[in-house]
DNA sequence: AACTGAGACCGGGTGC
DNA sequence: TGCACCCGGTCTCAG
């Protein structure tokens, strides 16, 4: 499941290779299609399949932005500008290739679903299995509030404050840290993985109530969570089931991590206990975390 | 108005 | 081999 730090290396690879290109056509997978007819938005958001394809064509990509776990393809076309805003969720993975046999694991090729062909000849694919992910479409930031409503960057220097500040109304206080510390409009791109290990770190029980944490256990969590979406970073982040950077990369922090997945509690040797916390699994160490 | 909980979206993986 | 079920990031909507 990508976070923050497998979007940052999607974001980090990706961009050498398509800031500065132009998109010259763009086609949307059957399944897009199909699902629209049907009246969902497979993938494509707010835009009918065949409008998107117009919409994105001839546009220049600008820019690459990671935020949060978004990605944000900054489009130009004359003087005006866009955004194509990118979820991977779940399983969602970009390649840049010459011909899409060149996506070798048939999990993902079998599930290409938008193809943009760059004047260069290169083409841009974005294949999802478990169709998660989205591709929206917009004029700017405020056409999706709740991009609006999303926590600072995590490495932005408010964003210790933003969370205390988040952490301590009354909606966040007596929820549980785990779900706190997971919610986007507390702090940014920390999802399961890098919050459980946090959490892991501080000796926190992810079920304990945020108002039980004094401020200086808060800015502390805080630092380590930074420091984990760091490590991560430098590692490539975590390939973990679906996920993959571009053209298939992997990462290595999976090997690093010392709770998320684990049976047995690294320190003490415990069997690791699970918890369901806003509807994710929750992996602890009953001995350590309290 | 603001919060809460449920539902929706999916197919690979797992276990029976 | 087949099938039911589990899982999860985020938004939306009903209550």
């Amino acid at each position: 499941m990508p976070e923050l730090p497998e979007v940052e290396g999607v974001v980090r690879d990706l961009r050498p290779i398509v800031e500065g290109k132009t998109i010259k056509s763009v086609s949307l997978s059957d399944v897009v299609y199909t699902s629209h007819e049907a009246g969902k938005q497979a993938i494509v958001k707010n835009a009918k399949p065949s409008q998107f394809e117009l919409l994105v064509r001839d546009m220049k990509i600008d820019k690459l932005e990671r935020r949060s776990k978004y990605i944000f393809f900054h489009l130009k076309k004359d003087d005006e500008r866009f955004i194509l805003v990118n979820h991977l969720g779940m399983s969602g993975a970009w390649f840049v290739v010459t011909d899409v046999l060149e996506i070798t694991e048939e999990k993902f090729r079998k599930h290409i679903h938008a193809i943009f062909t760059l004047a260069s000849g290169e083409l841009l694919v974005y294949a999802d299995i478990r169709r998660f992910g989205e591709l929206r479409f917009i004029k700017e930031i405020a056409d999706h509030p709740p991009l609006l409503k999303m926590a600072p960057e995590p490495f932005d220097e408010i964003a210790c404050d933003f969370f205390i500040m988040q952490s301590e109304k009354p909606k966040f206080a007596k929820k549980s840290i785990k779900e706190v510390i997971m919610d986007g409009q507390v702090i940014s791109g920390c999802g399961n993985i890098y919050a459980t290990e946090a959490l892991f770190k501080m000796l926190i029980h992810p079920g304990k109530a945020t108002n039980e944490l004094s401020r200086e256990q808060k800015t502390m969590l805080f630092r380590v969570i930074c420091d984990v979406l760091q490590e991560s970073i430098d590692s490539g982040g975590s390939t973990i089931s679906d996920y993959r950077s571009i053209n298939g990369g992997a990462g290595t922090m999976q090997h690093r991590l010392k709770m998320y997945g684990k049976k047995q509690c690294v320190v003490c040797e415990t069997n690791t206990e699970s918890l369901v916390i806003a509807g994710r699994t929750s992996t602890y160490c009953p001995q350590c975390q309290k």
